[in-house]
DNA sequence: CTCACTGCAAAGGTTTTGCAGTGGG
DNA sequence: CCCACTGCAAAACCTTTGCAGTGAG
């Protein structure tokens, strides 16, 4: 609880932003929804505890995040703008037509990337990140 | 050329779709415009030879494709839908802040990921389609 | 002929912007 | 104190929708 907040102060001055009862708002928001919350839910997360910050200033906010990286835009089919506030490589598992996206971890599969991405050379381009959107269905 | 036009003609005929003249400019555009073109990109080319097509129609089009499986969406994190017209397994090289997403075709990777999932198994999930997204640095 | 498709224009929803006011460092 | 940040509301943008008219099969 306290470490959380403690990690969230902490990740907002590091990269020389001022800490404003805002941005912890927003950030937690995003931690607290766990599910690459889009901005919507943001927003409405947010304003149920303090109803008071506005809807640009949460847009402004968020923006400012990914350009400091503290999190990241996901990318999307539907439309809207999501988030995610994880930064250890990770995939995304999507099934089509459904606004569900599940994050999966995979030590074994990153590992294996990282391998051929060190030995195979792709002409023209650096590579910095690898994320694998992996297309299906969920089970019941 | 011709070839081309016949392949277009029978996409859409195949799927048991109306077959008309402005379906086979917003499905040719999408082939010429070969960087996985915007909805804007798409809709100023096609008005370039054809200025009667609206808009709507356009957007209904792709729609249409979409769902059709001709084309797919293109996920961005841009906020603009963007489409891809091939229908082969390949994957997309994209560098931050830039519009450019260029395709990535490797018959190796692709071996060694069906290879990986044909033997591992995410719990709750079954996959149909894995795309890497590969963000990093166009080199000049 | 009929029903899927088109054109038009308006509506809908999300995101961005400008500016005056506020507060963190 | 100062300048980055916020709140508010309007504007900008992209996409969807409704409906009357059209044309492919």
């Amino acid at each position: 609880m306290d470490t959380l907040k403690i990690n969230i102060t902490e990740e907002i001055k590091n990269k020389g932003l001022k800490l404003t009862s805002q941005r912890i708002e927003v950030l937690k928001a995003i931690y607290d929804l766990e599910n690459h919350p889009s901005t919507e839910e943001i927003i409405k997360y947010v304003q149920e505890n303090n109803p008071a910050i506005s809807q640009g200033t949460i847009y402004k906010t968020l923006e400012t995040f990914v350009e400091n990286k503290i999190i990241s835009k996901v990318e999307t089919s539907g439309g809207v703008f999501r988030y995610d506030g994880i930064t250890k490589m990770h995939h995304h598992l999507q099934e089509e037509g459904s606004p569900r996206i599940d994050d999966y971890y995979d030590e074994e599969l990153n590992n294996l990337l990282i391998d051929y991405f060190s030995k195979k050379d792709i002409p023209g381009f650096e590579v910095h990140d690898i994320k694998l959107h992996i297309k299906g269905k969920f089970k019941k």
